[in-house]
DNA sequence: TGTACATCAGTGAACGCGCGTTCACTGATGTAC
DNA sequence: TGTACATCAGTGAACGCGCGTTCACTGATGTAC
């Protein structure tokens, strides 16, 4: 029942193992500058990403990079595309511990980690939420591994709704059902428009609080003893929960 | 009643009229430095604003400019105080032409000048509330033109609050209570901790609503034909005013 | 009011740096017969 | 199994570019007497 969201994550299907020795040093290098790539984003930041200092790091000529990504954009993509498939992987594996009935620790589990996963890897998480590079323009392939962890918020929600755990909606506001036409193209019948739209804003909030998080917005705002933060986050989380009516 | 808020947001004397001629220069010559850094933001991203290139738009030495701003930095934390006062004024202005009593439409004001503003100055937005340019630190002087909406935000609730325009909280969470503690510090006493909290998640939904519109996270998700971002947006707007419960 | 000096804006050359990308090349690894 | 050829990884030099910042300087504007 639901095909058309489980549809969306589906993993590729693996690459098969490498086979000559030619074959096995490509992947491992390639894998090492990745590495390389993501140690510099984690210190300097995207703008400043160099294809020269990773390969310096590397002890090897700039040029020498080249055989494996044919420019700096195609390695920024190869690194969004990692960052959003390590989010989502962590993601899926915290929901994964979970009861598969009990939706409303399910829907924490999946906030919870992304928030971790953010204070973790701030650098790789303002890659792929934060301003974008500016010149740079997203190629499909990231579209999928961007979605994983919207799907599963949206997952938690339509499971709730499709079992009859979701309070009946009354007032349902035409306008907006049909600015989530494309969103509910991806969900089965039966989902209530406003739910979705609840279901967005918990999606919007939660990376709005992160993003502020991690920002530095919460100065002055949201103590920075520990605990604190936590604190707020699962204040929120609990609101969430209550905001799609998940029992 | 409101003065702990209010004194946040008291206006700085203004600097006097300029009076020699060299005074008047250097007054326009500033701003027409800050203009061109603006242009050079506005098609080109923080991360690419380049000293050397505004001295070319405005015909001078790029050595010229060392006598208007120390750094590449500080020129920098002017563009972001004029950003957050540019979308603070705006915000202060949408307000003012509500009837004070309309507590609802003030919210829905500042929320949809938010929106306006930064879908009108897309990389000033990203300057002020996109990931943080590496390196730079912003110093005190942001503080202030930053909190400006974040006041407006919470003097709305404040001022329900205090006039009893909001419904009882029943459910307090102690632990919550001692992160808003640097909030609650600058509002008045009697406004409950879970409703602070719940102004802040207004707060933070906002900026996460607005951050992914024009980010691009909305692809496939919310529709693109003209009105549904702002039937979208609208209907947040009503669930906002829902969770802080003003009537 | 006029003169002598101080302040300031703006110049242009230079320093020292780093960047992405190309190209002809060498030498090792893989493949077809 | 061994040989001939094709494929590929990696080199190092070079191209062409832009950047922030400093510095000694010229000439105009302001100020004190």
């Amino acid at each position: 029942m639901l095909s058309l969201i489980s549809s969306v994550c589906d993993d590729q299907p693996v690459t098969s193992v490498p086979r000559t020795a030619r074959e096995r040093a490509r992947a491992e290098i390639t894998a090492e500058i990745l590495k390389a790539a993501r140690d510099h984003l984690a210190t300097d930041g995207a703008p400043a990403l160099s294809l020269r200092a990773i390969a310096r790091d590397l002890g090897m000529a700039s040029s020498a990079l080249y055989r494996y990504f044919s420019s700096r954009d195609e390695l920024l993509t190869r690194l969004i595309i990692d960052a959003y498939d390590s989010l989502g992987a962590a993601a899926e594996a915290s929901e994964a511990t979970i009861g598969p009935n009990d939706l409303a620790a399910r829907l924490a589990a999946v906030c919870e980690s992304v928030r971790a996963w953010a204070l973790a890897h701030p650098n790789q998480y303002a890659l792929i939420y934060g301003s974008p590079v500016p010149g740079y323009v997203a190629p499909a392939d990231t579209v999928r591994p961007a979605s994983r962890v919207t799907v599963l918020l949206l997952r938690i929600v339509v499971e709730a709704a499709l079992a009859g755990r979701t309070p009946d909606e009354d007032n349902e506001d035409p306008g907006s059902a049909a600015a989530l036409a494309p969103i509910r193209s991806h969900l089965p019948a039966g989902v209530p428009a406003p739910l979705v739209q609840r279901a967005l804003m918990v999606w919007t909030n939660l990376f709005g609080v992160v993003s502020f998080e991690l920002y530095g917005q919460f100065h002055n705002v949201v103590g920075e003893q520990p605990g604190d933060r936590e604190a707020f986050f699962a204040d929120c989380v609990r609101r969430w929960t209550e905001l799609v009516g998940i029992t």
